[in-house]
DNA sequence: TTTTATACGACTGATTTGATCGGAGATCAT
DNA sequence: ATGATCTCCGATCAAATCAGTCGTATAAAA
């Protein structure tokens, strides 16, 4: 329950990535293609293009088009917010139905709602986190990949 | 996105009503049954029994058979969260796959994956957020229910 | 024993989601 | 400049999940 979609998973995923290669330590910004994404993360590939479709007209991203082609971030990463991701890939979130509509699209139940105002309090609770959370933070984050391992044991694993 | 199913959302609504009914102003505890909740609030009837069977199950609230039967809350509204209502409905709550998985069922994209551990915390933060709210919580901000406008002015509007 | 209510399981239709295919546009090499 | 290649892009298809329905069984009160 309350889980985030496979497209939601797919372009965090391809956005780390993409900011990794960007911002990381090899400190020269590197165009990255949908295939070689697909391909580290063995994700379907036509699946992830969508995803980065989506997420370069959101500007999230910015696509590069021929030979040499490819994807870069549209912003800095502290720019990047995770709300900003997901209501890119998913639509507007919301807990309920009623969270924004207007007056006609009322739902049948909504004058003897009794449980709309405590949601409302959960769900904007949930969009601050997402708010203020950015891409920036979870590359901190990175749990396998650590740059003082490679200067200790330098076999063959450099990514 | 994120929206919660819609039994969830009935659930809720009937736990509400339950509570109301045994714990509000009327003072006497008072057994509903599901057709008196599904009529109130425009519910599928059998979809509505569905629900209130499971929390039944889980032991959020207490069956009561035959005549006269129907339901009454099984715990006080102070220990009954929000989380505990929606794991028992939607089963357990976690933002991605593999949220609490065993070493058996580990994703393809695991030993590659970037974005494991900002997302656990995330997915700590909203299961607090639900986990810390409860019915009782959820009673005080009835916003149709006025208990002071009752006596005020009582122009038949005691709904 | 009859009435009234919940409990339980199987089934159907619709919505959503995951995945796929063919084409359009841009860039580099010749 | 032109062709060939590589990419992005939009439309389409199949699978899974979910909301809702139906029929039957069981239990308690009158």
């Amino acid at each position: 329950m309350l889980k985030l979609s496979k497209k939601a998973d797919y372009g965090l995923m391809a956005l780390q990535h993409i900011a990794s290669n960007q911002y990381g330590d090899v400190a020269q910004a590197r165009v990255v293609n949908t295939k070689e994404i697909a391909e580290e993360y063995h994700i379907p590939v036509e699946l992830l293009a969508k995803v980065l479709q989506t997420l370069s007209k959101s500007g999230i991203i910015e696509s590069h088009n021929g030979p040499k082609g490819g994807y870069l971030l549209g912003k800095n990463p502290r720019e990047i917010t995770i709300a900003h991701v997901l209501e890119s890939l998913e639509g507007p979130l919301g807990i309920m139905d009623c969270s924004h509509e207007k007056d006609g699209d009322a739902c049948m139940q909504r004058e003897h709602c009794n449980i709309r105002t405590p949601l409302l309090k959960i769900q904007s609770s949930i969009y601050q986190l997402l708010n203020n959370m950015t891409l920036q933070d979870m590359m901190g984050g990175t749990p396998l990949i650590t740059i003082q391992s490679v200067t200790t044991e330098q076999q063959g694993v450099e990514r």
